[in-house]
DNA sequence: AACAGCTGCAACCGCTCCGAC
DNA sequence: CGTCGGAGCGGTTGCAGCTGT
């Protein structure tokens, strides 16, 4: 029996893409849009897999993508995140506009995953390790901020934010029954930052000096609207070099959604759109480009 | 300069989910 | 309700570039 192969594989292409690959791709998803995955590559003339022709698409041609490292914000809403939600990757994507799974994944295992061990968190529990060294500082700096930090957790309020209301099938075990019970109610409550680095049975990252907190952690500046509900959580994040879009204010925001755009990107779109290389499509192209540029929201929901 | 080991990221693989029938 | 097929997800791999010796 076994299941059978997501497409035929004999003569199909594998490994890195190619700059000609990427430019049909996009072309194909320009003029059609996104359809049945995999019809796309016969109908592109490429020799992939629909699945290969969907990742490469979603995690790298995608013109509302936002490449590079992530800001440090970021990294803090991904490491609060994954202490909710575990390693659904999509999950924690969905809340970071611009990134994709895949590239969290990565981040997760390449450098948070260091981070939190340097600081003496178990980046799976997102507990303290447990160490002698850590235990005896803990003590003490517990009997210094235990005081302090109950004060600090009364006067502090949890971001709440909505996440899908249907009921995860798969539990992954780090995750405590209080979260799946938030979860059922349709909501998952993230405390600030500072509240799961620090006050996580008591440990307090400053019982661990190997990385300042501030290399890990941003200022919670912007705390102060972070009693937000559902709807104005995006708005809230305020990344430091990330320009949101803002329904306010919408000329201005045309000309933001090219942050979004990777130079490459555009070039290698510039080249499609000017290159008049014998394509009947080009009229059809351009359209669609300019669309994409005026409607950045018709990319960010696939509606394009 | 040459080599080995390490790191980070793009891409693949296999499994699960979910809608259509 | 069961089956099928497409899409999506998370874990893993392969490789290019970097760093240290």
């Amino acid at each position: 029996m076994g299941r059978q192969p997501c497409c035929e594989k004999v003569g199909l292409k594998k490994g890195p893409w190619t700059a000609e690959e990427d430019k049909k791709l996009i072309t194909f998803i320009l003029t059609n849009g996104q359809c049945c995955w995999r019809a796309v590559p016969k109908l592109a003339g490429l020799l992939r897999c629909g699945k290969s022709c969907r990742l490469r698409w979603t995690n790298y041609l995608r013109p509302d993508l936002k490449r590079g490292l992530l800001s440090e914000y970021e990294e803090k809403m991904v490491i609060d995140l994954h202490a909710q939600l575990g390693n659904r990757w999509s999950k924690i994507a969905s809340h970071l506009p611009g990134r994709t799974d895949n590239e969290i994944k990565n981040h997760w295992n390449t450098h948070i995953k260091k981070k939190l061990k340097k600081m003496g968190i178990d980046p799976i529990t997102h507990k303290p390790l447990i160490s002698s060294t850590i235990n005896q500082t803990h003590n003490q700096a517990k009997q210094q901020l235990h005081q302090p930090i109950e004060e600090k957790q009364q006067n502090q309020q949890p971001l709440t934010i909505d996440i899908d209301t249907k009921i995860e099938k798969q539990e992954t075990s780090i995750e405590s029954s209080s979260n799946i019970e938030m979860k059922e109610k349709g909501e998952i409550t993230i405390p600030p930052l500072f509240d799961t680095m620090e006050l996580i049975d008591g440990f307090c990252i400053d019982e661990v000096p190997i990385l300042e907190p501030n290399e890990i952690i941003v200022s919670n500046s912007t705390s102060s609207s972070s009693t937000s509900n559902s709807t104005n959580f995006l708005e809230d994040l305020q990344l430091p070099d990330f320009e949101w879009s803002n329904n306010d204010n919408k000329e201005e925001n045309n000309s933001n959604n090219l942050a979004f755009w990777d130079d490459d990107f555009i070039s290698s779109l510039n080249f499609m759109i000017n290159d008049d290389g014998g394509c009947v499509n080009n009229g059809e192209r351009k359209q669609a480009f300019e669309a994409m540029i005026v409607d950045s929201e018709s990319w960010a929901y696939g509606l394009f």
